[in-house]
RNA sequence: GCCGCUUUAGCUCAGUUGGUAGAGCAAAGGACUGAAAAUCCUUGUGUCCCUGGUUCGAUUCCUGGAGGCGGCA
């Protein structure tokens, strides 16, 4: 809380973060108010590794000489980048880029990276593969009622807010307690967003955003989606990689592994996870307060709601 | 033309020894404490192909028909 304040006094500047479901047009609503205002802060989580182009519909060369992008291409795609990672490096660029006199502009789809951001980083010690895959394998080993009962011993709080089945986040917290020795309850998280950012999210309605998905996946094979997988494959690409995990990629490893699959069913069953996706990222969309809702046609609203935020962008003149 | 199998949720299919039904996927909504394009939670949905018959009662059994699949001609 009382770091919320500091921030609030410390920064006059706004940031502006500029979010919306895949495909909803964020990169073209860059291009119209920012081409010479603002610096982007990458905000999607698979954006940030190398080789993965095409399906994570990366900025294009142009557009990345036009404006300068951080956070992309800064891994590999068998590294893991969290979004703890992200919370620190995007801080730390923002001041720089006002040093420039440039406005920073966070923009991407993973809503988690942006509440990490925009909310204060969880102070809970990072990420751990050690200890983790530890977790991992006594889980697998004990299975998932210890687990579950495992943690109501060593943090009744989080057993009650994580569900049973939700072992992603039950070994998480079990990690936690290896790895510091306290539950993962008891490192605070706020609950205020920080207004030194400005949230723009923009909207579509389902229909509309559904045709656009579908002729981005199609676009995307296309531009040489599948021979990005194959130089992918050639490189090792298995399961194991984070970035593997990402829809379109994630696709195609499973199909590996399970043998025959047309590339016609593949890309039916990108398209429906690209939807569920953009679903899930509304859903987060939603639960941030301070966040102002637009049609990506309404440039003029937007402009006249970001002139009014204080933030001046001359790119755009009614 | 004959024989066999089949028709149940938007899709794939269970099931009811006769008392009007349920899984997975999809859909809609939601959660999110340094893995988040991840992970998880909640919730519907039905002329049980049509037609007669038997029966207190038929989606279930029987007759006839229609569609689909396969085999033999």
């Amino acid at each position: 809380m009382r770091l919320n304040i500091q921030k609030r006094t410390a920064r006059k500047n706004k940031a502006v973060v500029l979010i919306g479901p895949t495909a909803v047009g964020k990169t073209a609503m860059t291009e119209a108010l920012f081409s010479h205002s603002a610096e982007i802060i990458n905000a999607d989580s698979v954006q940030v590794y190398r080789g993965l182009d095409i399906g994570s519909a990366k900025p294009d060369q142009k557009l990345r000489e036009l404006i300068p992008h951080h956070l992309v291409d800064i891994r590999d795609p068998w590294e893991q980048y969290t979004a703890g990672d992200f919370a620190r490096d995007a801080a730390a660029l923002i001041p720089e880029i006002e040093s420039r006199g440039k406005i920073p502009l966070i923009t991407g789809g993973t809503g988690y990276y942006i509440r990490q951001l925009v909310y204060g980083p969880s102070s809970a010690p990072p990420a751990d593969e050690r200890i983790r895959n530890e977790v991992r394998d006594e889980v697998a080993r004990n299975g998932k009622e210890w687990a579950y009962s495992y943690l109501k011993e060593i943090d009744p709080v989080s057993y009650e807010r994580i569900e049973a089945n939700d072992l992603y986040r039950i070994t998480r917290a079990i990690e936690v307690y290896r790895a510091s020795g306290c539950p993962l309850s008891s490192f605070p998280v706020s609950s205020e967003p920080d207004d030194a950012f400005v949230l723009i999210c923009l909207v579509r309605d389902k229909e509309e955003l559904k045709k656009r998905i579908r002729l981005r996946v199609g676009q995307m094979f296309e531009a040489g989606f599948y021979e990005e997988i194959r130089k992918l494959f050639r490189m090792g690409a298995d399961s194991s990689w984070p970035a593997m995990h990402a829809i379109g990629y994630r696709e195609f490893i499973e199909a590996s592994e399970s043998g025959e699959a047309s590339l016609e069913t593949i890309k039916e069953e990108i398209i429906r996870s690209t939807e569920k996706y953009a679903k899930r990222q509304m859903t987060f969309f939603r639960s941030f307060s301070s966040c102002r809702f637009f049609h990506p046609d309404d440039t003029d609203g937007i402009a006249s709601y970001l002139a009014l935020k204080g933030v001046c962008t001359d790119d755009f003149r009614p």
